[in-house]
DNA sequence: CTAGCATTTGTTATCGCTAACATAGCAATT
DNA sequence: AATTGCTATGTTAGCGATAACAAATGCTAG
């Protein structure tokens, strides 16, 4: 038991006897058995993180946030790709589960209806992220990508594009591209622009190539066609590239706006115009939420449902 | 007891029992505890992944190679970031360690004396990747990137460059990155070129904004230059961009080469020529070995020592 | 009907730690 | 010297599963 107190901070113990065993422990290269520590504890220092991918994409940084944002709290993430598929999210959460983590983070508002189950009867605060769904199982920290896609929309028509054509994946498996369509039809119906063009190419989330070569097809399909938004960055990218192969002049003869800010739209040539929606942060803001969260379970006092809206804003760049 | 044979599979139980278990199991929804059959069993499925970064990296490709190596063994990845510095990685074995893995993955060959000591002792199948450590701690998924880095030197110099610059970090923090200039020194003085033109600009990993800077010195700095390896396809990518900028016709004026073969170097105009490293097969084939380990370690026989060298290829683009 | 075997279910101890309480030690105060 | 009030250490009893063994049940065959 004295060691056990020796090997947390704050106990009471006396410097001697302390010293004493952390020497033995050196010695003997003793190292903790924390499964059995949180077994007495019910205290197992995870958090579970559900992501779609992440390679190539927004949610590495989401996880870089809530990683850093732990930081120091002795909490460790326990992190799962669900590969945009709600079964596999339903998976994930029940294994995760068994692991006890004094957290669930997922993405998005969608889940299977027992997936949904699991979250409610988790016993554990549950933060859905990246979206703003119409009924969260609890906590939020997201944005509404319908809306995000809407003000690009808005913003190009402001530029005085007309012809405005939407490049996404062929399925809703990714509700946030779904939801960015969405918003991209919508927009252009309360502007009155009647013919949207959408070009679904390749599973989600599309590649910089699939952007090429959606790019190709959008140009053969609506020859006319004035500007091009693709459901994020890498594809946007490489509809710009497929310009540039096809020496068609950025933004002159067409343009091109992205999703994401990702590092990528910044630094091309010309830099693309995009929504930033602050990735870090939403990951960040969800590990302080989370922190809130289970210090108030651990108090016995839950948290009241919260719900952070964080911000998005077009950026313009050279591509439009 | 019986409920616990009812949950995994295998164990011999009438079909009658098992239902009547899985029924109340749904309607309770009883979650199964991992912690405590982790203590009782010795086996906790973690699998222990250290990686630099996630963000923009090979690493994650890595790392999904392992996930799917892993999928169905009931193994799970605990995974850690060690932002390029030995000391956070010795941090992070011990946190690690605690959590009981059955492996641990570690990205190069470079710890602290404490960590090596902790790796050593842990006890569990240790693999180090990513490199060619001269005393590995055990197995080995990796490659030489300092050969890599030569063999791309070579292949500038067969298409009839010699003004050839490097373009990296300016630590030596990312050992890698290190051993890829060492390499293209090497091979710069036996092919008898003497003036090795290095440009250092931004702390590892170097951003595809930071390559584009360190384009602007080089050239500044030599106006002659031919060619420039930068230590990264995102480098190189900006440094393309740049070139894009400035109205430098590339490779005409200025060839460029980048390392990963990440997919913007495919995707770019022009491509860019790059050494691939198969990142994804590094985690894929750890992940494969990390099972054999496993398995010999349970039967108690402990698999000896294994070296696996991933192969790499120069692939040439239009960028040079 | 019962021995004999295979299959299914039950018991007990244990994994390595920590919560909660009990005791010991020690200084200051009266 | 006795009392009080600390702080430091020790004891005991789990946490929730599984390993290992023990018992019960079912089935077949003689």
């Amino acid at each position: 038991m004295t060691v056990s107190r020796a090997l947390k901070d704050g106990a009471s113990i006396a410097a001697k006897t302390r010293n004493k065993i952390m020497k033995a422990v050196e010695d003997l290269g003793y190292v903790l058995d924390q499964s059995a520590g949180s077994l007495s504890s019910k205290r197992t220092g995870f958090v579970a993180v559900l992501v779609p991918s992440i390679n190539n994409s927004n949610f590495a940084d989401t996880a870089r946030g809530l990683t850093d944002a732990l930081q120091g709290s002795g909490l460790q993430l326990l992190l799962g790709y669900t590969d945009y598929s709600v079964e596999k999210e339903e998976e994930l959460i029940e294994s995760m589960l068994r692991r006890r983590p004094e957290a669930i983070v997922v993405t998005g508002g969608r889940h299977t209806a027992r997936g949904r189950r699991l979250l409610e009867n988790a016993g554990i605060p549950v933060i859905e992220t990246w979206d703003q769904p119409a009924k969260p199982v609890r906590h939020v920290v997201g944005f509404s990508n319908a809306e995000a896609a809407a003000s690009l929309v808005r913003h190009l028509h402001g530029k005085g594009y007309r012809k405005i054509a939407f490049i996404g994946g062929t399925t809703n498996r990714d509700t946030r591209g779904a939801d960015r369509r969405l918003g991209y039809e919508r927009a252009m119906t309360a502007l009155g622009l009647k013919d949207a063009r959408v070009i679904s190419f390749g599973t989600p989330p599309i590649t910089m190539q699939q952007g090429g070569e959606a790019l190709a097809r959008l140009i053969e399909q609506w020859p006319d066609v004035e500007a091009a938004i693709c459901v994020s960055d890498l594809s946007a990218f490489g509809a710009l590239m497929e310009c540039h192969r096809r020496k068609l002049q950025v933004p002159k003869r067409i343009a091109i706006a992205g999703f994401g800010d990702f590092e990528i739209s910044r630094c091309s040539y010309p830099a693309i115009t995009t929504v930033g929606v602050h990735c870090y942060d939403i990951g960040r803001r969800a590990g302080e939420l989370l922190l809130r969260a289970i210090e108030g379970e651990r108090k016995g006092q839950p948290m009241a449902a919260e719900t952070i809206i964080t911000n998005y804003a077009v950026i313009s760049r050279e591509s439009t």
